[in-house]
Parts: structure tokens; sequence; C-alpha cells
DNA sequence: TGTTTTGTTCATTTTTTATTGAACTAACCG
DNA sequence: CGGTTAGTTCAATAAAAAATGAACAAAACA
């Protein structure tokens, strides 16, 4: 059987009667108020541009936005989402430190909230996605300095690419150093 | 039949004979060298962490390892993109101030070189990109104070949810800020 | 001026990425 | 235990983003 006319999940606070409920290709979502919708929308907009599902940008926006803990599934209804999304937005979250479990007396299953300290979100999401990158282009940088000896070339045009590729790689360290920087100045 | 063989472009450093040549889609592109093709490959990965299309990035790169500036075609014919691809992405890099024209005596042609000034790089991208979601996100948070006051919740609740506005309004201040002191470190 | 060369625009196609949902495992409950 | 609920995995599907190429404009040339 389909997802019967779903009853009104009992914990979530009551939504306001105003809302008109954000649609999705698999379902309906359960409409929040306007303070949610903001929210969620914002970091929509903040994951997108940070390179994620927007999923995830909804998942967390829903949490920052909800006074109590919300389960696996509220967090579901309230979105629209599909069970697989769900899952693995919350794994990916839970993962870079941005939201993280809350218990819930009385009730057996996962509850979430959100991280709500920059410091540690942005710490988290350096760590987790652009230290592997600066970890890589070491290496490569590394394989460039060797290919830079193979490149026949005039003198001047071999000048000009030594020049650049030092240019790369100060850049390189230069980026290593503002990104604890970053996090140390949003503490 | 395939693309036929293409004749090599004459005014083009010549390619070492190494070289496999990048495949693509539309065509072939004519092979780099290993230093080349390194500095391309890096930019690509570049590009797609800040969100911008691989084609992007290869124009940069192939930029940032040639001596000489080059023409459009030059570009064309090396990375082997389509017109379009080309001509956007030049449009781009240049709206960022990534690259700029250089004049090629004798030849009427556009000629493009890199912008290799970090602090302008990020400078560029950091306002052609980040500000104007800056800017949106003022809109956003203005539209959000106004609907706390509509919510209506228990006061415990209602405590909760302007303390996360709160920190979300903080957490926008403390962005814009660090912005600034970004392009300054990298001077 | 006509013609060729150079570059732009944008509807279509391709590729990539995200989401879904059904089959599965694990934990809980009676 | 058997049955129900909670959550994961992953192949299939849908949506979003990027690349293409043909039609077009603008400049250079002769």
């Amino acid at each position: 059987m389909p997802p019967p006319a779903l009853a009104l999940p009992v914990a979530l606070p009551p939504a306001p009667a105003g809302g008109v409920g954000r649609v999705r290709r698999g379902g309906v979502a359960v409409p929040g108020d306007g303070f949610e919708d903001g929210v969620v929308e914002i970091f929509v907009r903040l994951a997108r541009a940070a390179g994620l599902p927007k999923s995830y940008g909804e998942i967390y926006g829903l949490l920052f936005a909800s006074a109590p803990p919300l389960s696996f599934a509220d967090i579901q209804l309230r979105l629209g989402l599909s069970k697989g999304s769900v899952s693995q937005g919350i794994r990916a979250l839970r993962a870079v430190g941005a939201i993280r479990r809350a218990k819930m007396p009385g009730d057996s299953r996962d509850h979430f909230e959100p991280e709500t300290e920059l410091r540690k979100l942005v710490g988290g999401f350096l760590q987790e996605s652009i230290q592997p990158q600066l970890d890589d282009s070491d290496r490569r940088l590394a394989a460039l300095r060797a290919q830079l000896d193979g490149v026949g070339a005039a003198p001047a045009r071999r000048k000009i690419l030594q020049a650049r590729f030092d240019k790369l790689a100060r850049w390189h360290r230069q980026g290593r150093a503002v990104l604890p920087w970053i996090t140390k100045f949003l503490g």
C-alpha cells in the first residue's frame, strides 16, 4: 500500500494554518510556518553556494528553525523528501559535524539538532571538504615540478613557465595559511 | 568517419611529440606537454571546487601554462572545446578579472593572458560571486525578522527561535567581516 | 562594396548530479 | 522468537548544469 493519507505526526509542533506546503516530486511536504520556510530557504542557498545538494541545506535549515530536535520521520514529512535522501543527508551533515544526535526521552528513534557554533561548522567543512583537496594539490604540484624540467623550451619561455609554477606553489602555501586563520577569526 | 585528422595550427608553439591529447565529445584536442596538462588539471579541480564549469578551469589553466598570450582559436584547438564554450568561458573569466586581453602585434584577433595576482583573482571572485549572495541574504534576513514576530509559539520555543535568528544574523555579520580581510591577507 | 574572418547567442543535446524507491539489515517490542 | 518499526544501500530515474553547433552579427579585409 502506498503511503495512505498520512496522519499528522503527533510530536511535531502544530503547523500554522496559513502555509502552502512545499511540493516535491515524490510527495507533498507538510507546511511549516513562514519563519521555518525562510530559514530553510537561506540554508538551501548556502548549500548550493558550498556545492552541496539542496536537500542537505533543507535538512539543516529545518533543524535550525526547529526548537526541539527532530526525528528522521519528522524531517521526511516536513520536507517531503524520500527516505534515501534524508538518510544520506543526515549522514553527510553528521560527518561534517553540522548536526548531532539528541536523546529524546521515551522515544527510541534518532533525533537530531543543529550545531550552531559557526567556528565548528566552518571548521568541519574545511576539514572534510577543503583539506583533502589541498593534500591532493600537494601531490600534483610535486609532479608538476618534475614535469617542468622535462619541458624543452627556449630560455625566455622557460623562465616564464618557471615563474608561473613558482606563483602557483606560492598560492598554495598562502591558501594553506589562510584557512586556519579563518576559523580562528570566526571564533 | 570521425573528425578527420586536423591540420595542426601554425601559430602555436609546437607541441612536444610524447603527448596523447585530451579527447572530447566534439573533437580532439591538440596535445600539450605534460606541464600544460598538469596545470590545466589543477585549475579544472579548482574551478569545480569553486562551483564553476570545468571548461572555465581549462581555459584559465591553459593560459596560465602558456608563456605567450593565446588567441580564441588557439584555446579552442588546444582544448578541443566548442566555439560556444570558449566564448562563454572567456567572457566569464574576463568578467571576474581572471584573464585580460593582450595585444599581439600584427594579429587583429583577440589574445588573452591570465591575471596572476592572487589578490586580484580572489578579490574578483568574491566581488562577483559572493557579494551578490550576501546582499541577497540581507534582504532575506530582514524578511525573516518580520516573520519571527508572526510566529505564534509558547514562550520557551519562541525564545529559542529568537536566539537562532540572532545567531544567523551574527554569522552574516561575521561573514561580511572576514571577506575583505581574506583578500588583504593574500596581498 | 562584397567577402572572409572572428566572435556571440541561444535552442538543443549531452553529461553530471541529485533524488527516488524498493529491497535489504538491524534494532525494538510484545 | 515473529512481527513491526527504523534506517541503509544502491540501481534506476529525474532534474540541473554544461557543452555543442548552427544561425547570426560585427569587424577586418581587399
